[in-house]
DNA sequence: GAAAAAAACGAACGTTCGTGCTTTTATCTG
DNA sequence: CAGATAAAAGCACGAACGTTCGTTTTTTTC
């Protein structure tokens, strides 16, 4: 029972390379298996159904997302600098990775967004998770007196992802090469809002 | 040739559907042609292949986009109220289709994002057509004094589109029952800090 | 090393996929 | 109404899909 976990694992990773490019559902047995140098069956026989491989794939991909991402990011000091800890390293995960394909939750969000079942509330439970952590983080920020009390923290979890998700389409869709700035920006401006006394900005920089 | 293009223009439409639904990928001649009640061939032979017919699933996509969203704005004043036309045109969009799938655009766009060829291509000019229009009338904005002139239109054009798919994501997956409010809370701010004064806000309401 | 258990294989299942040909049916033109 | 032309159907193809089955190979346990 040694070995088959380890395959199991090297299916499973390679899987959520493969699914980033292709999709959840044009993830196929075959193309794995042969990818994998496995026979189909061999392979087929570890999930017993394409679903029950999908989930895997999905929390595989949160796992690892949950070491890259938000793990580093809680080692930084509580509130703002953690907020962007989060954002920053959103960024690098949305960019990072070698092969090609871009996050596989974005990818999955438009693919199940309308196709009920068991993978799709595995990937709304992973989505609400993610909000909840950005949330949180913007709360303790308030908290901490880094933002303003009357800031709206899950207004503002949604407000990042939309820019994380506007990145994400201007760098993967349009290749535009000021993605980077554009979202460096936009991240910016929103926490200029939260952190900004009633009238006022922040913007100012150093005279000169 | 008169009763062709009519079929034509009915398999079209009836593909924009289908493909909001499953992508332009899982859009398959067969369902198609079942569901119209035309044989597989016959429908075909429309086409000729069927990165043909996505291609022309998105040109018809695109058409009643510009009829439904972009040409009821151009009627408003130019400047902000064109801006809020499309913003709220967008939202209409993406709300309105009594058949289910989210909007096309937003699914080929992430379906697409690593899948080279001319069907990509083709998306891509739409899309960055859809954003030089936003930008364009925010240009008009600035010129009509009601935005400050350091606005970076196209900039400005990437954060609305953000917030749209930010919105999209959150009514369509999350089935976030706020997610409009939400959306049109992003929508405000942005167009808040491109006509406040260097100091100062105006969300300040009627006192009271 | 033998026995038991787990893992991988190979072949086949019924479907569906996109795409060709050939033939029949419908529509348009004179 | 005839003849020409366009549109739809019918049929078949090779390939890929997820899944099942029975067998063989490998690993683990005693």
């Amino acid at each position: 029972m040694r070995k088959g976990a380890a395959t199991r694992t090297a299916i499973l990773e390679h899987a959520v390379k493969l699914a980033r490019r292709v999709g959840l559902e044009g993830l196929s047995i075959g193309r794995l298996a042969e990818e994998l140098r496995l026979s189909k069956s061999g392979l087929f026989a570890h999930f017993r159904s394409k679903e029950t491989l999908q989930i895997q794939v999905l929390d595989t991909a949160a796992a690892r997302f949950v070491a890259e991402v938000v793990r580093p990011a809680l080692g930084r000091p509580r509130g703002e600098p953690r907020l962007t800890g989060l954002f920053e390293g959103w960024l690098r995960w949305a960019r990072s990775q070698k092969t090609p394909g871009g996050c596989l939750f974005v990818a999955a969000a438009v693919e199940l967004d309308d196709r009920p079942g068991p993978v799709r509330r595995r990937l709304v439970r992973l989505q609400c998770e993610w909000l909840e952590v950005l949330a949180n983080v913007a709360r303790t920020a308030i908290a901490e007196g880094h933002f303003r009390s009357d800031v709206d923290a899950e207004q503002l979890a949604h407000d990042l992802y939309a820019v994380m998700l506007g990145y994400h389409h201007a760098s993967r869709l349009l290749k535009d090469p000021r993605a980077e700035d554009r979202a460096a920006t936009a991240f910016e401006r929103l926490l200029d809002a939260a952190r900004a006394e009633r009238r006022g900005s922040s913007r100012r920089r150093a005279p000169g």
